[in-house]
DNA sequence: CAGTGGTCTAGACCACTTA
DNA sequence: AAGTGGTCTAGACCACTGT
């Protein structure tokens, strides 16, 4: 997304947000710290407020970093509020959010089937582990998700204690420090099977809203893909333009 | 979307870049033309280039204007490349852009329905212009589209000349100087009556993807609201987080 | 070459948070 | 009161576009 096209020029402020991500990345800074003041960093740097500011102001446009006036800029963590709707578009009809409650009914590793492995950009059959749940929006059971991870990037994520939290992105920062920063979502009708007919009270046949997604890291690594299937009667995806 | 929380304090670059806005929106500058130099407009408006800076750079991020190094500042047309797929998400399934293709099927005068007016936020029964016409990506007819807009705001719009521009929003911005500045869309899935086999060349009861626009000018007005109905077999709607 | 937007500087002051 | 990010200034220089 990001690609800069044989640079020959490269700004000084986006060094420096590079060298700041890298502190991120690498562990440095843990999500929820708060980083040195601008005019520290600037004096570290040995560049002026102003193209540190820039810096920052990249980072914090992505989401990386949040601003807090008068406190301090901090690593951005997924229980942020802020972070939470970034990555969740469902809502009532009328646009208000409605937090969503989650129910693990699948928990297991097996070998990634091809399109798994391309959306991961990893080898066809590596292992992963597979997580299936539904979440439930207004005591209504509106999803039905089907999500899988390099097992190598999530270690033993399949033996987590039985009740996984509702952020799932939350429990990638704090256990594997794998944070996600970007997704590409790919939306398509389909219709529901036997499973969808289970779990959320729908007829086989009925149409249903399939949302793929890919969940990228800092640098655009894939972590995550995954397939929701929502029951669109009483609740829509939103996007804004 | 930028409503102001009772401000008690307004940064002299957003009062700057309100005054550019009222100037692009009473047709001083109108799109397409260069707007003054920036050293010009911090002049006219005594501040320092930096500050004017910020203000333009909100409009540029909001995609009013759009800045040429070298060149200048312009007034977005819907026609320039960058701004064509801001409101056009389907995509074939590897996410490469296909052009659509509109044919009309039917323009005329009506009242509006509760559902139109609502998304118009204008009275039930007022006389909306109706268009319908599908839209065809890589020689498939995949969408449906419905849209109506209110007749007082784009007046005689269906005496226009037999054939429509491919994007409408182009046609809205020269022949009645409204420019779509942003929208809110609400996916779901439904499935395909009669008129979607008829034109889409799918069976009933089959899935469809569901699009209800929204389409705001640049203070935020409802200009526009479309309804289209997508066959996702061989394109999807794609949404980058 | 002149003119444009893009980067960078050094410093002042303001608004907000915390102690 | 001290420290943070947010605004604003005045000016220098760089990169890109036209003529």
């Amino acid at each position: 997304m990001n690609d800069q096209p044989a640079p020959s020029y490269r700004p000084l402020y986006q060094q420096i947000k590079e060298a700041l991500l890298s502190r991120i990345v690498s562990g440095v800074w843990p999500p929820g710290t708060y980083i040195p003041s601008e005019s520290a960093l600037s004096q570290e740097y040995g560049v002026s407020v102003g193209t540190l500011r820039k810096a920052v102001d990249a980072l914090a446009n992505e989401h990386v970093v949040i601003r807090h006036q008068g406190k301090g800029t901090v690593v951005a963590t997924h229980d942020s509020d802020r972070s939470l709707f970034q990555f969740f578009h469902f809502v009532r009809f009328d646009g208000s959010r409605s937090l969503p409650v989650s129910r693990v009914l699948q928990r297991r590793c097996r070998q990634a089937t091809l399109e798994e492995a391309q959306a991961l950009e990893i080898e066809e059959g590596t292992v992963v582990v597979h997580i299936q749940r539904i979440r439930v929006l207004d005591d209504v059971p509106a999803l039905l998700e089907d999500l899988v991870v390099d097992a190598k990037r999530f270690p033993a994520l399949e033996n987590e204690p039985q009740t996984l939290p509702n952020t799932l992105y939350q429990l990638y920062q704090q256990k594997f420090s794998q944070s996600v920063a970007k997704a590409e979502e790919r939306l398509l009708a389909v219709v529901a099977g036997q499973q969808e007919q289970k779990h959320l009270g729908v007829e086989i046949g009925s149409p249903l809203l399939e949302v793929r997604r890919i969940a990228r890291g800092l640098q655009g690594e894939a972590l995550e893909y995954r397939v929701s299937r929502c029951n669109t009667q009483h609740h829509c995806y939103l996007n804004e333009l």
